[in-house]
DNA sequence: TGAAATTAGTTGCATAACTAACTATATGCC
DNA sequence: GGCATATAGTTAGTTATGCAACTAATTTCA
């Protein structure tokens, strides 16, 4: 087996055990620390949607990389919570527009507080030459995928 | 909010949305297509048990980064489909030794041969000097972390 | 206009993740 | 030797993911 594709698969292994898992299990031990009872999953959710409120599920699938049964269940959890709820599109009765309540208005500033925290935390000794290479790997991956 | 900061965030909704889970949902379809039915998952705990049969779970959490009760059910589950074998350790009867079984060193070639692809389909247009520094980050950003 | 195709969202099923609490074995130390 | 502590692994409960199959609403187009 050539040297060089050996190392692709071990970066494949890379990309998917190691530092995403460690920067959000950090994230979520942080937010458990400040009291917020909400999963980093649904915290991205929620990201998105302090940048535009009221997206629809499959608008936020396509921000969120999930899929619509994925997002269904992440909504139906956040409504459990009261941070979100789903609105009736006037428009197009297929569509939830789904919208941050006041709680979750509220939680913004202090959840990117946290993840700021995080990730300086998780990017000591990383320059942002660094950072912009990572960022232009993972979207021709994403590309060259999708 | 200084703009610096939220690159940050931005950097890490990248890392745990995107590129992983591209490349996971790619290598779980192109798994399906040559007919297996181990999920990316099971064939990151093999590709270990690959590179040094008869690991304690313990190590496997260690090589996986994950922790034990999902070592404990994905085991669990390669046991079912025939592909390891717990044996306890005679030198310490904590221990259970993961081995492969016959069926799963066949699988070797061919999936790390359907990984290789995936990587080589992913990674079009990304040259060695920038998988380098992608590996340091995700280096750095675990020693950071742990 | 009306049937076919598309789009938005939900539900069921299997696998996997994390936490906390548990059992069993081994080690440390007085 | 024997008790406290640490280590290996399991189990229970909740959340999340992916796929397939489904309903309901909308759009396309003959």
């Amino acid at each position: 087996m050539p040297n060089n594709q050996f190392k692709r698969g071990e970066l494949y292994s890379v990309i998917n055990g190691m530092a995403s898992t460690a920067v959000a299990r950090r994230l979520q031990k942080n937010f458990r620390q400040a009291g917020l009872e909400i999963t980093i999953e649904q915290w991205s959710v929620l990201y998105h949607l302090w940048k535009e409120d009221c997206l629809s599920q499959q608008e936020l699938c396509n921000r969120t990389f999930r899929d619509k049964p994925s997002i269904t269940r992440l909504i139906d959890n956040l409504e459990k919570q009261k941070l979100v709820k789903r609105i009736a599109s006037k428009t197009d009765r297929r569509i939830n527009l789904v919208c941050l309540t006041d709680a979750a208005k509220e939680m913004q500033n202090l959840t990117i507080d946290l993840a700021n925290q995080t990730m300086s935390e998780a990017l000591i000794g990383v320059n942002k030459d660094e950072i912009e290479i990572v960022k232009q790997v993972f979207q021709k991956v994403y590309d060259n995928l999708t």
